[in-house]
Parts: C-alpha cells; sequence; structure tokens
DNA sequence: GAATCCGAAACTATCATGGTTACAGTTAAC
DNA sequence: GTTAACTGTAACCATGATAGTTTCGGATTC
C-alpha cells in the first residue's frame, strides 16, 4: 500500500488553492485533514522540496502555492511524497545464481515492474490540483443545494478550518 | 512498495513451469529463491487458494502447476498474494466534515486512485508466466554460450537446485 | 520584547514483512 | 505398520515504515 501521505499532501495542496493568496499555517490544515501540525509540517516540507509550495515563518506565516494549481499534477505531489522510485519490491535477498530461474528472474521483472508503474504513474499525471479543487468545490455546492444546514456550532467549525 | 511476494510468487511459478509435471518441494524453491520453505510454502498456499497450482503432500509430493503457464498472468499472481483491492491509502483518520476540502477529498481521490491502480494492473494482465519463463531461460542460454562454464561445485549446486 | 509560526529532533505505538522453529497431519515406500 | 518425506499452520522474533506527539530553537511580525 502508498502510503497516506499522498492524499493527505494532495489535501493540502487542494486545501491552499481554495485560499488562494492567503498563507495557511500547519494547524489550519491539520484540523481540516484531522491530524497533528507537525505530520502536516513534515509533507509540507517536501512540497516546498519539490518547489510546489513556499512556506514563510512568523506571525501572519504560513504555506502558499508556488504554483498555479492546473500546473501541479497527482504524479508532482506522488514524487515529492513518496520516496524512492520503485513500485514493486524485488528478492528481498539475492535468489541462486545457479539456477537457470534464480540467476535471471530479477533481470527480467525489473522492466515489467517498471511498465506497470509507469501506467500507474500516467493516470496520475493526467490530473491537477486544480481538477481535484473544482472537483471537491462541486461536491460541497451539491450538498450545499440539498437542503443540508448548517446549526450554530457547525457554522463555526466551518470557519474556523 | 508492493511486497516481495509478488516476485517471488512469479518464481516459484517459472520454476514449476520449468520443472513441468515434476512435483517441485518448498525445499528446492525456497534454495532457488534463497529463503526460508515455509515462507515457500506460504505464498504456495495462496498460489493453491487461487487455484494455480495442485500441492500434494508426503513421500515424493511437492507443488505441480494447476494451469498452463501461457494461462496465469501476473495480474492474477499480483492478486492471489497481495491483499486488499486498494493500491493507495486514504486519510488515516476522517477529515474534518465540515471543512469544504475534508469533506469531500476522499470521495474526489478514491476513484482517481483507482483508476491508477487499474491501469498498473492492466500491464501485469498482458504478461503471462510463460512469458517470464521464456525471457528467463532465453537468458540463461545466452550466458551460457557467452563462454560461462561451471566448475564442479557450481555443477553440483545447479543440479540441486 | 512578545506573540506567532516553521523546522527538526526525539520518542512512542502500531503494523506489515520476512525469517525461524516446532509440530501435527498426510502420503509413499519398504 | 513403521519409517521417511512432505505440507500446513501456529507461534515467535527482528526489522523497518508509518503516523502521532512533545519539545525546543529560530525566524518573523507587530
Amino acid at each position: 500500500m502508498i502510503s497516506s501521505r499522498v492524499a493527505v499532501a494532495v489535501h493540502v495542496l487542494a486545501y491552499m488553492a481554495w485560499k488562494r493568496s492567503e498563507a495557511v499555517t500547519s494547524e489550519r490544515i491539520a484540523a481540516s485533514v484531522n491530524t497533528n501540525p507537525v505530520v502536516v509540517r513534515r509533507i509540507v516540507g517536501a512540497l516546498r522540496n519539490a518547489g510546489m509550495v513556499t512556506v514563510q515563518p512568523g506571525v501572519g506565516g504560513g504555506a502558499t502555492l508556488a504554483r498555479e494549481p492546473d500546473d501541479i499534477t497527482l504524479l508532482d505531489v506522488y514524487r515529492a511524497v513518496e520516496d524512492g522510485d520503485e513500485l514493486f519490491s524485488l528478492h528481498p535477498s539475492e535468489p541462486s545464481r545457479s539456477c537457470n530461474v534464480g540467476g535471471n528472474i530479477r533481470d527480467v521483472l525489473r522492466p515489467i515492474f517498471c511498465t506497470a508503474h509507469r501506467a500507474m504513474e500516467s493516470v496520475l499525471a493526467q490530473v491537477s490540483i486544480a481538477d481535484v479543487g473544482s472537483q471537491v468545490m462541486a461536491m460541497a455546492r451539491a450538498e450545499g443545494c440539498c437542503g443540508e444546514s448548517m446549526n450554530a456550532t457547525e457554522l463555526r467549525r466551518a470557519q474556523a478550518v
């Protein structure tokens, strides 16, 4: 399983695309993601290293998008937060070299697994943060007109995050 | 990372395709894979549950292919040994439902991740155990004519596995 | 100078993975 | 029927990844 860091990172970027040009703190994002601010900062740090966000310390600081939402693909996000360039593990220890199968199986599997990996990545490359953001907003609007209203407590929480 | 069980399971099946119609024991396979026989038996058990191999206990027993090598795809193997039908993890804990992003991000990501997963699987579906076996044998032959010969010790080990 | 915010280190709990030992059950051969 | 050769499964351990938490130093704004 690919870790939840990808999902959280997309969440973070979609949130920042929503609050465009407004620096958001790790605490506010953490409230939306429902996790600890440090977990958010670790992921934001990876996105900063990849040049997708800029981070400002101090009062009124926080993170903002460094690129346009439609210029950030889910593949960019995946590569930023998921380390290692291999999706499939090969054998834990080297197979017997004196066996016809053991001596060559890894060289046969490597390119196959690499192709499978690339196929997965090409799907991620076709979706941008802007796409995710607009879908999220479309869903939020759809809920809004289906008669669901907020009470005072929900309103306060909605404004908080 | 997807566990090495897939690579080992393909190795096991390619080995059985090589030793066609001859029951191979977990110990022999383990020697080729370079691991513990119990690890092999766990994987062979999963392949047996998926109907790819039949297993015979007792003297002269072992595992044999239950289907033709060209009728077993790497996708079959992947699904047999890798549990769970999701490749990507979503958020560890449910995001804030009172946030536009948090309340909808998972529903947006789920189908995208599913599509990416399917794209990866479709590559695995195009490769059979017969393909892997023939590639392995082609490599073994290529090594053979490049002048690499075995000494007595290597010969014994080659016959053992 | 105080308040706010990030960055990073350190520690913990949990879980998946792979390896190992041990043993019960099944089969074939003698 | 006994023995030897297998599988199947449970139990346990070591390792590493993951996510959460606390803490503190440093940067920034007011």
